[in-house]
DNA sequence: GCCGTTTTCGGCCCGACTGTTTTCAGTCG
């Protein structure tokens, strides 16, 4: 699948063609184009082969033919031309805050600026003071861009950044005169990973809701405040941008800066072809304010349903709310257990009994225990005969328990040959066995997706645990052919796990969407180590919503008997 | 470069903030 690397390619040449001067709506429909193939569940050989690449949102004439010269030959001699004709090194500059194409452009042009390093030095130099447009303060401003630059890490991931929001959120919702608080952004939408956090307010003296965000602790370096909008860069780390919003327009606001950007795009469209004007203020028609206090109220104005913010990706949930065909999508209150956690026997800090406990707790009616198999060494995996034990234990805490079951399982190994870590008669014994690929990251695609399907194929494997295996931020997925496990685990009636842990959220929300589209279940997991991480389950469900999943497409929303009855009808 | 209930040309989101300006350009979201 050759998406993302062409995806990357179309940015970087929007980037050139901007640092350039191009025209911006060039620009951005190379930028467009770019995100809609990045956001594409489908493989992007495969619609070319098919002749459907003019089909795509965005993709004419043109950028088709470019597209098919990437497929062929690796890359756009377009491109190739141009990227010549600029420095090597200047592209990197765009990702500095504060600096953008234009000023790039200028520096480069007038002070040979060709590097982040000749950057620096023409910033200490005296002649930037003489260009038009830059003064000591846009100097400054460009020195602190760079110094957050060089210090950031990127996306962050949701667990990183969802204590952050929280204290946020709960500091401004003790401000005087404040009133709603709200998350928005990519955050509300419960993207797996996060570039900056939006947080918006209404407030009846913004100013000392400013105030109170700007002197927040962990706050290291104020970027801007003024009477509506404030940004923060907080402990180095995140950037966050407050907005303060009247009462009137606080849905249309929560709507605008919640997005997504393609999202607001088609909904703008909308308005429109109603005769209608949709902004951050309110929905209009002739300058009369036809709603905007709340999102609900702008959806029904339009003629559409709600659309959930975790759907709002331009993914074809404008025209399913347009023709009342969005999808009942799964409620964390729906999840009736947890079907992958360890516990103290293997690498869990946990007993079995407190990991029940925090079950009850969350109100499910009951929790697997899947800790790893013998060979997982450096995780303590369990030999057989602990493994024994450990069922002997499950036996008298469930008998001791009420209102909650612990499940018999395991997290066991498919190892480098595709065969089971433990034998069929054991596995046999079990209620829920994940099988779970930790080893061989580097096999190539037939091999691993081999092991995977053979895992699939065996009568006592129920789930494939984290199916691609990819961390985020720090490993990418191995090479395994996705559709192929999709359509064996179709056919097998085995589920895919939806690992929530915010590592990994493993399938992805696109992932899970085409899997639910082939009739897979999906199992979302917490893959928890210990009875406080249980809340990650609600990471998970996002993402399934993300995905479009209905509780209809999820294993665990089933009650204990019929789940018991679902996994014994595996056809062996 | 894309697109069409404004349909093959002429638009393409637009408002807030900042800094450098004295009426505006660049950046960001």
């Amino acid at each position: 699948m050759k998406n993302k690397e062409l995806a990357a390619v179309l940015d970087s040449f929007a980037d050139v063609l901007e640092i350039k001067g191009e025209s911006p709506f060039r620009v951005n429909a190379y930028r467009r184009a770019a995100r809609t193939i990045d956001d594409l569940a489908a493989d992007i050989e495969r619609i070319a082969e098919e002749d459907g690449l003019q089909k795509i949102q965005g993709v004419g004439k043109g950028l088709a033919s470019s597209i098919e010269e990437f497929l062929a030959t690796g890359t756009i001699r377009g491109y190739e031309d141009e990227k010549k004709t600029i420095p090597r090194k200047l592209l990197e500059l765009l990702s500095v805050p504060g600096l953008g194409p234009k000023t790039i452009g200028l520096l480069w042009k007038e002070l040979d600026v060709r590097s982040l390093s000749s950057l620096k030095r023409a910033l200490r130099g005296k002649k930037v003071l003489d260009l038009p447009g830059i003064g000591p303060k846009k100097v400054e401003n460009i020195q602190s861009g760079i110094r957050a630059y060089e210090s950031r890490s990127g996306r962050l991931t949701l667990g990183a950044v969802l204590p952050i929001a929280e204290s946020l959120l709960e500091r401004m919702a003790g401000v005087e005169g404040v009133g709603r608080v709200d998350v928005a952004g990519s955050l509300r939408r419960s993207r797996e990973t996060i570039g900056d956090i939006d947080i918006l307010v209404t407030s009846r003296k913004a100013k000392a809701a400013i105030d109170a965000f700007t002197s927040a602790p962990g706050v290291n370096e104020v970027l801007a405040a003024g009477r509506t909008k404030a940004s923060v860069r907080i402990e180095d780390a995140v950037q966050v941008d407050l907005r303060v919003v009247p009462e009137a327009s606080y849905g249309a606001a929560l709507l605008y800066f919640t997005g997504s950007k393609d999202h607001n795009v088609r909904m703008r469209g909308i308005a429109q072809s109603r005769g209608m004007k949709l902004n951050e203020y309110g929905l209009f028609k002739n300058d009369r304010r036809l709603a905007g206090k709340t999102e609900e109220a702008i959806f029904k104005r339009l003629g559409m349903a709600y659309i959930p913010p975790e759907l709002r990706e331009d993914r074809g949930e404008v025209e399913a709310a347009l023709d009342g065909e969005l999808p009942e999508l799964v409620e964390l209150g729906d999840i009736r257990g947890d079907l992958h956690c360890h516990s103290d026997y293997s690498d869990g800090v946990s007993t079995i009994e407190e990991m029940a406990q925090a079950a009850k707790a969350s109100g499910y009616s009951y929790i697997s225990m899947n800790d790893h198999s013998r060979s997982l060494g450096i995780a303590h995996g369990l030999t057989v005969e602990r493994l024994e034990r450990q069922m002997g234990e499950i036996d008298e805490v469930n008998a001791r328990l009420r209102g909650v079951t612990v499940l018999k399982g395991t997290e066991v190994d498919i190892l480098s040959d595709g065969s089971l870590d433990y034998p069929d008669d054991l596995l046999e014994r079990l209620d829920i066995v994940v099988a779970s690929v930790h080893s061989g990251f580097q096999q190539s695609r037939d091999k691993i997706t081999g092991r995977i399907l053979s895992a699939i194929r065996n009568p006592h494997v129920d789930i494939i645990g984290h199916p691609t295996g990819r961390l985020l931020g720090s490993r990418s997925a191995y090479d395994v052919d996705l559709d192929a496990v999709m359509e064996a685990a179709a056919e097998t009636g085995t589920a895919l796990e939806l690992n929530a842990h915010y590592e990994r959220l493993d399938l992805n929300d696109q992932n899970c969407r085409r899997a639910a589209e082939l009739g897979v279940m999906i199992a979302i997991s917490t893959d928890s180590h210990a009875e406080d991480q249980l809340w990650t389950m609600g990471l998970g469900v996002k993402t399934a919503r993300r995905g479009w999943l209905g509780p209809e497409n999820v294993l665990n929303t089933l009650s204990k008997s019929k789940l018991l009855r679902y996994l014994s009808n595996k056809p062996s």
